[in-house]
RNA sequence: CUGCCCGUAGCUCAACUGGAUAGAGCACCAGCCUUCUAAGCUGGGGGUUACAGGUUCGAUUCCUGUCGGGCAGGCCA
């Protein structure tokens, strides 16, 4: 429907020797429901162009738009808006479209079926996976599923470090404990990991447990000198862990990708011969720099330091070489804000390698940190990972559905608090629960019902007449522009809200009105309008990964 | 000290990227179940959008400065 009013506009404009792009039409959807359907300033937009008052601009737009039956009738109001107000009939055929569609309803082509990678959550295998991974998880897991219903294809990716400094750390720290010594101890690594699960993982090691990990199985023999073999085993242990606690947030990836992966297959050497020859590096204080600053960071950075070995973005611009290699259009990394200083270096180390990667390839969308509170107060850890809330510990707390929503629903640059106890209540404080009872309550009506659900695709001659009706149309109609915006802002909290406001308008107009009425033209007329209101609650929940119950 | 993000009702957050009278939910007050799920609905009070300037027909949104919070600025990731 809005793209149908853009093309009238656009050739109603046109049609005024006025130079003008379509995209640079406007149509909204207004706040008030005395300025219509839709409504448009182009005519202020082209007043100084055009050098005349809005208004008469407006009023020419108007007697230049195509003869059609859209229309109940067209305004001009302020100063100089144009208010479009749509025909019954080009109203409620939306009621129609959804239930023909289904499930498809809402997707476009946007994407034109171009590849669109997705690296989200990328934790280190050191230890459990705390809320910020969660966030990371809920957003990017989201950002993925609203991609693809916008036509991209779109690959999962988690890429992890099990080479550098961290996972030595790892490594010293699960040896103490081998050794039994305490985390207070003072030969106890300085920087060590001290959370209680370094402890399980040591004493699983001397037990000489097996783990599974992917196709490989990796054995303990138990035996403390074996460094590598403990690294091994912690990195597996751990890896395991954090499948497990992905799979019970219902999150799966497509493609994971290791540090180690790019020193074997020579990428990093590669980068960094590429970046040499290129002129962007020099030698100073016995280490390797890169000339960033060229490249807007305000500073120069160390690829290489002075014992031999890499800085982690060395690595990092090798794996985004490869991504670019795999031929993406576009790479959107989902992570957690204070990472956001190698945004710069990433792509500084891309732009050295002269290659004609765009300036702003890959996109960032970086989430804030996030805040636990229960009962009044901030939660701040959890027992056995020591310094921090972990994932596994909200879901079982509070559930998958709630967690994921409560992670997804708030833009991801702003700081976040999660309320544990708000998570939890099964009442109507909680959104969650007040989408999915929604949803559920139309099944209900439908189920005592009881006619044949498909003869609801069908017209019904029912003119849907009152205000809650209205409302109610008017909010399932706009779940494509949603759909829209959402994606293309890389905003899946924008889901959560319209889920909200749509349940809400379900609610108010539930309650108000009776569905299993004799007049059957009646009935008919309405169920549909709630059988396609609760095709787009299923549909938009399913882009936050939250189930649509049909009972609660 | 420098860079990035944020600052909206008592609290948690929106606001279609510059639009019309800034919206929801909690909390508070007053109502609605012999009728399809009350996990719901209806009404009410509550705001100088941190502050001060600027840009223009029009600013929560863009620019400058100040204040406050968070995160970075390690040859950690």
């Amino acid at each position: 429907m809005k793209a149908n009013l853009t093309t009238l506009l656009y050739h109603a404009i046109q049609s005024l020797n006025v130079v003008i792009s379509e995209e640079q039409i406007t149509l909204e959807r207004p706040k008030l429901i005395e300025h219509g359907d839709f409504s448009t300033n182009i005519a202020m937009v082209l007043a100084k162009q055009v050098k005349k008052n809005p208004r008469e601009i407006a009023q020419s737009i108007i007697d230049n738009i195509e003869k059609n039956n859209l229309f109940k009738k067209i305004e001009i109001a302020g100063a100089g808006f144009i208010n479009f107000f749509l025909k019954n009939e080009a109203l409620i055929s939306v009621i129609q479209e959804i239930l023909q569609q289904k499930k498809a309803y809402g997707r476009n082509t946007k994407g034109g079926n171009k590849k669109i990678q997705i690296e989200f959550v990328s934790a280190n295998p050191t230890g459990p996976l705390h809320v910020g991974h969660g966030r990371g998880a809920a957003i990017g897991d989201s950002l993925a599923r609203l991609l693809e219903f916008s036509g991209w294809q779109v690959t999962r990716e988690f890429y992890y470090n099990d080479a550098g400094a961290q996972i030595d750390n790892l490594t010293k720290s699960v040896k103490a404990r081998c050794l039994n010594i305490d985390v207070d101890n003072d030969d106890f690594p300085a920087d060590g990991y001290r959370g209680d699960y370094i402890k399980e993982i040591a004493d699983s090691y001397m037990m000489g447990l097996s783990i599974n990990c992917g196709e490989e199985i990796i054995e303990s023999h138990g035996d403390i000198a074996d460094d590598d073999c403990i690294k091994k085993f912690s990195v597996a242990y751990l890896r395991n862990e954090q499948d497990q606690d992905l799979a019970n947030f219902k999150i799966k990836f497509d493609v994971y990708s290791l540090e180690s992966s790019f020193y074997k297959n020579k990428k990093v050497d590669e980068v960094v011969s590429l970046l040499k020859s290129n002129g962007f590096t020099y030698e100073k204080d016995d280490a390797l720099w890169l000339k960033s600053t060229q490249f807007g960071d305000d500073k120069d950075r160390v690829m290489k330091k002075s014992d031999g070995s890499y800085t982690y973005f060395v690595p990092d611009v090798a794996y985004h070489l490869d991504k670019w290699e795999r031929g993406f259009h576009r790479v959107i990394n989902e992570q957690g804000a204070d990472h956001h200083s190698t945004v710069n270096r990433v792509r500084a180390g891309l732009q050295g390698l002269k290659k004609n990667i765009p300036l702003h390839w890959p996109e960032y969308v970086l989430h804030q940190m996030i805040t636990v509170t229960k009962g009044g107060a901030e939660v701040k850890i959890s027992k056995r990972a020591g310094s921090y809330v972990t994932l596994s510990d909200l879901i079982e707390e509070v559930g998958c559905d709630a967690t994921r929503f409560f992670l997804v629903s708030r833009r991801p640059d702003s700081q976040l608090i999660f309320d544990i106890d708000l998570a939890k209540t099964q009442s109507n404080d909680n959104p969650v629960y007040y989408i999915q009872y929604a949803h559920a309550r139309i099944e209900g009506v439908l189920k005592q019902w009881g006619g044949n659900i498909n003869s609801l695709s069908n017209n019904h001659p029912y003119s849907y007449d009152s205000l809650l009706e209205k409302k109610l149309i008017k909010k399932i109609s706009e779940f494509p522009e949603l759909i829209e915006t959402a994606s293309k802002d890389l905003a899946p909290h924008q889901i959560a809200n319209y889920l909200k406001e749509c349940a809400a308008e379900f609610h108010s107009y539930y309650n108000d009105s009776k569905f299993l009425v004799k007049d059957e033209s009646i009935m008919l007329g309405r169920l549909s309008l709630i059988y396609a209101t609760q095709q787009i609650l299923k549909n938009g929940l399913s882009l936050l990964g939250i189930s649509a119950p049909d009972s609660m």
